[in-house]
DNA sequence: GCCGTCACG
DNA sequence: ACGTACGTGACGGCT
């Protein structure tokens, strides 16, 4: 058998990796796509090949024989963008780390050092495999060396191979006469002139007739006018563009077979840098190379079913928590529990199924023992919403006897440490604190249920449960120490931690639908959109799927002749704007206006929120706290978030949340709490008084802005001053605001102009937030949350200016989302303290709805007007809109 | 699984 | 010249 050698051209490859991959940064703001992408290639062709050897070449930076002989070599050529230059060496020290051998030679490019070592390594009897993304290379085909071109496709790489044949098939010439096609042609990128007039489709039927370069200079008389005096006046550049373009086959590189071999790729020192750029699902690479760390613990985990060793463990964890010893918890669970694991030190690692003697009660109640005796938060364990679920369900005990601070949620305290990640489950927190790679839960149990994994593969049930309670265990006062050297501790301990309680409790009550009637809304809707429906095929003229954007698309641009005012990546633009400007000369635009909003209704709100409601009439939302990068919570499941309001359309599906018999509901929003959050941080004096003397504030801002007393202040410039408030908060662009108002990106910015001029100490707050971000490489709320902004990095214009964007709008939304959960928190609390039947069952953002008992309403009032008005205390008062109603429309 | 669209703050 | 306002989630269509 022959041994095989691939060889990589290391610049080519990572510059098709850096334009086929998007940006990716890791958290030191490195740009890593392209080494990503280069890894992704070369793994690929590794596996493919199963190669003996490897080398990868790379170019230097400095001028080779080539740029020596001809000064104008690749002159043109405009500088590589900087995210692409610095992954060069860092490229290189990756393949090092990995112990793959990487050349370079001064005075040769890479294309020199791969024909060398490509030619030596056949004549020794190798086959050789060329990775490149650039044709060049293939004049150094032949019988044992393959040329491989991978092409970034959508749906993934394509890949072009060419032996000697293939080559001869796509360009009717050989390998080496290629060259003297190249050399013809010239190569604009390379700054290499060729012959004029003469392109490939000449050069190309010139050599396939003469063979040579030198042979079409003898024949000259044969070619036509025009050719013979355009190569004919440029014999001696003609057989200088060769030599350029020939790649050299005997440079001097001291080149040993030996050094190339493919040894220890996965080690400790490539294991840090995959983990430093954040190469996460490459990381398994290394798992059976690196097993030591993982396999020590996994002995020790332990499946416990008899009786009195259950009994047993308990007791020890009820000893430890009362002396103060941290556990780690996690609880298995789906339609019912399936077990616990708990983690009391790295040699006891349990998994109790819920099975026999150990059911659900008896597991609940001897948990909840233990849970009491702490005096601290010694039940370490993540997910703790659906851990109270389970702790809760049963019907033994009260669930409020468990003390709050026993507890300690490390995913949620990883989320403020990190909160632009995109999970924080135990994998990823084994990657981030333990350096190890720790199989996910679909490796372990595929899609089965748990409790289908008991029965098919216990095994890996008992893994993947002791895998958590280990690692929770393992990270938790890494996760403390985090929180407070970034002063983050109070954050956690006093806001994030408590408000999982309240939004355990919020889902757990859920909130009250009346099903008959979005039943009901739901034909309507579909009374209304078949109207629309056939009024839309008859102007249209043909039936079509009004859904479909590129179908639509195609009649209103193509088959109707409407002007095209915006596109999108794959087409025509559709959105409601463009339709808007499009409806005025074309009335069937209205109806696809409507049709759309209709569907929008009856899909995601009527059909989409029927599906919901529960067995109890009720709906039970997640709000997730670890999703934003701001701070705020978000609602899936359905999202309850976003119920429509601003239509009259929508706004009907307000009517159907109504509160439980005996119940009203009470609505109350925070009135412009990110503008007073503005006016606090910023110290405005000018904004500060405007809220203190309690004037509407965009028309105060108006009466700044236009230089225009409050009275006179016309409905237009107060419309505009609103958008400006508006755009403050958002990060200011006169682009954004521009198309806002629909007026000019030089009127917007005259106006953003004149607010700053109104307002210098806004201007120098938000300067400041954009300044300190840039240094610390994150902004801050006013409660010490923190949010990276890698995108301040960025070399390119438009990443800079959103992150910039994003360092002046987070800090305030983020504020904002800070106080609202003070004020969930404390409500929660003074309802719990009255031992009220009220409670809180949605958030949204500004906004907290109260499902409140009637002969409870007046108490209520008040606690939520406390809770929310003495949440934080600012410089401006923080006023609320509060409703009393018998659904939510009504209320809010 | 991504895109375009659109619902909310 | 670049080509956007900040933060989310769900749906239908399409690949």
């Amino acid at each position: 058998m022959r041994k095989k050698i691939v060889l990589i051209d290391g610049h080519s490859i990572l510059n098709r990796a850096f334009y086929g991959i998007p940006d990716l940064t890791n958290s030191e703001g490195i740009h890593t796509n392209a080494m990503y992408g280069f890894l992704n290639i070369m793994f690929k062709f590794l596996d493919e090949e199963k190669p003996d050897y490897l080398t990868v070449a790379f170019d230097l930076p400095v001028p080779t024989f080539r740029h020596v002989m001809y000064k104008e070599y690749k002159g043109t050529r405009k500088a590589a963008a900087p995210e692409f230059k610095q992954q060069v060496p860092l490229m290189q020290d990756l393949l090092r780390s990995m112990n793959i051998n990487v050349v370079t030679c001064e005075g040769f490019e890479a294309d020199d050092i791969i024909g060398t070592i490509a030619k030596t390594s056949a004549r020794d009897g190798l086959d050789v495999v060329i990775v490149s993304g650039d044709r060049d290379l293939l004049q150094l085909c032949e019988e044992h060396i393959k040329i491989r071109i991978p092409k970034t496709k959508k749906g993934g790489t394509e890949v072009e191979d060419y032996l000697p044949e293939n080559v001869f098939e796509t360009y009717g010439v050989t390998p080496l006469e290629f060259i003297d096609v190249k050399a013809l042609m010239g190569d604009t990128s390379d700054n290499i002139p060729g012959a004029p007039g003469i392109g490939e489709k000449t050069a190309t039927k010139l050599i396939a007739q003469y063979k040579s370069m030198e042979n079409v200079f003898e024949h000259l008389d044969e070619l036509k006018p025009k050719q013979k005096e355009n190569i004919g006046n440029n014999i001696e550049l003609l057989r200088q563009s060769k030599i350029l373009v020939t790649i050299k086959t005997d440079v001097d590189l001291g080149f040993k077979l030996e050094s190339a071999g493919l040894d220890d790729m996965f080690n400790a020192d490539s294991y840090e840098l995959f983990k430093r750029y954040n190469f996460k699902n490459m990381l398994s690479k290394f798992d059976k190379n690196m097993p030591q760390k993982e396999l020590e613990v996994y002995d020790n985990f332990k499946e416990v079913t008899e009786f009195s060793e259950v009994e047993d463990i308990f007791n020890k964890v009820k000893e430890m928590v009362e002396s103060g010893k941290q556990i780690g918890l996690a609880v298995l669970a789906e339609e019912s529990l399936s077990g616990i694991a708990l983690s009391l030190s790295d040699e006891e690692i349990y998994y109790i199924p819920c099975t026999g003697f150990v059911n659900e009660n008896y597991l609940v109640t001897r948990l909840r023992e233990a849970i009491k005796l702490a005096d601290g938060r010694l039940i370490v364990t993540s997910g703790l919403k659906s851990v109270l679920k389970f702790l809760d369900t049963t019907s033994l005990y009260e669930y409020s006897d468990v003390p709050e601070n026993a507890f300690l949620d490390v995913s949620v305290g990883e989320y403020l440490l990190a909160p632009n990640n995109e999970s924080y489950d135990y994998v990823a927190l084994a990657r981030t604190y333990m350096d190890i790679n720790v199989p996910a839960r679909a490796e372990l149990i595929a899609k089965d249920s748990l409790e289908k994994a008991s029965q098919t593969n216990n095994e890996n049930l008992v893994k993947y449960a002791c895998l958590q309670s280990y690692i929770y265990l393992k990270v938790a006062n890494n996760i403390l120490d985090n929180l407070k050297k970034m002063d983050m501790y109070d954050l956690f301990i006093n806001m994030e931690m408590p408000l999982i309680f309240v939004l355990y409790e919020m889902e757990k009550q859920g909130v009250r639908v009346d099903k008959q009637e979005l039943i009901d809304y739901s034909a309507v809707l579909a009374e209304k959109i078949e109207a629309l429906e056939a009024s839309i095929y008859k102007a249209a003229g043909e039936e079509f799927n009004i859904n479909s954007p590129k179908q639509l698309g195609v009649i209103l641009f193509e088959k109707l002749g409407m002007p095209v005012k915006k596109k999108t990546k794959s087409g025509y633009s559709t959105a409601s704007d463009v339709l808007e400007e499009l409806a005025v000369d074309y009335p069937i635009v209205n109806d696809i206006l409507e049709f759309r909003q209709l569907a929008k209704l009856k899909s995601t709100y009527a059909d989409g929120l029927t599906e919901y409601i529960g067995e109890d009439s009720r709906i039970h939302s997640n709000f997730n706290q670890t999703i934003t990068a701001t701070g705020r919570i978000s609602s899936t499941n359905p999202n309850l978030q976003n119920i429509p309001i601003r239509m009259e359309m929508g706004k009907l599906f307000r009517k159907v949340f109504i509160p439980r018999e005996g119940f009203s509901f009470i609505d109350a929003d925070y009135s412009q709490i990110e503008l007073r959050i503005l006016a606090h941080m910023s110290g405005d004096e000018k904004l500060i008084e405007s809220y203190n003397s309690d004037v509407d504030i965009h028309r105060a801002t108006a009466s700044h802005v236009f230089n225009t007393p409050l009275e006179e202040v016309t409905d237009l410039q107060r419309r505009n001053a609103k958008a400006v408030n508006f755009g403050i908060i958002y990060g200011i662009s006169s682009f954004g605001l521009s198309k806002d108002l629909s007026i000019s990106p030089k009127e917007a910015k005259q106006y953003i102009d004149q607010y700053f001029e109104s307002y210098p100490s806004i201007k120098d707050f938000i300067d400041g937030l954009v300044e300190n971000a840039k240094e610390n490489g994150y902004s801050i709320t006013m409660f010490n949350r923190r949010r990276p902004i890698p995108e301040l990095k960025a070399s390119n214009f438009m990443q800079k200016k959103f992150g910039e964007r994003i360092a002046m709008n987070a800090p305030i939304q983020g504020t904002a989302a800070d106080i609202i959960k003070i004020a969930m928190i404390r409500v929660y609390d003074e309802l719990k303290k009255a031992n009220l039947k009220s409670h809180l069952v949605l958030q949204v953002h500004d906004e907290l709805l109260v499902e409140v008992a009637n002969d409870e309403i007046e108490k209520v009032r008040e606690i939520i007007e406390k809770g929310m008005k003495e949440a934080a205390k600012l410089k401006v008062s923080l006023e609320i809109d509060l409703n009393v109603g018998k659904n939510w429309l009504e209320c809010h």
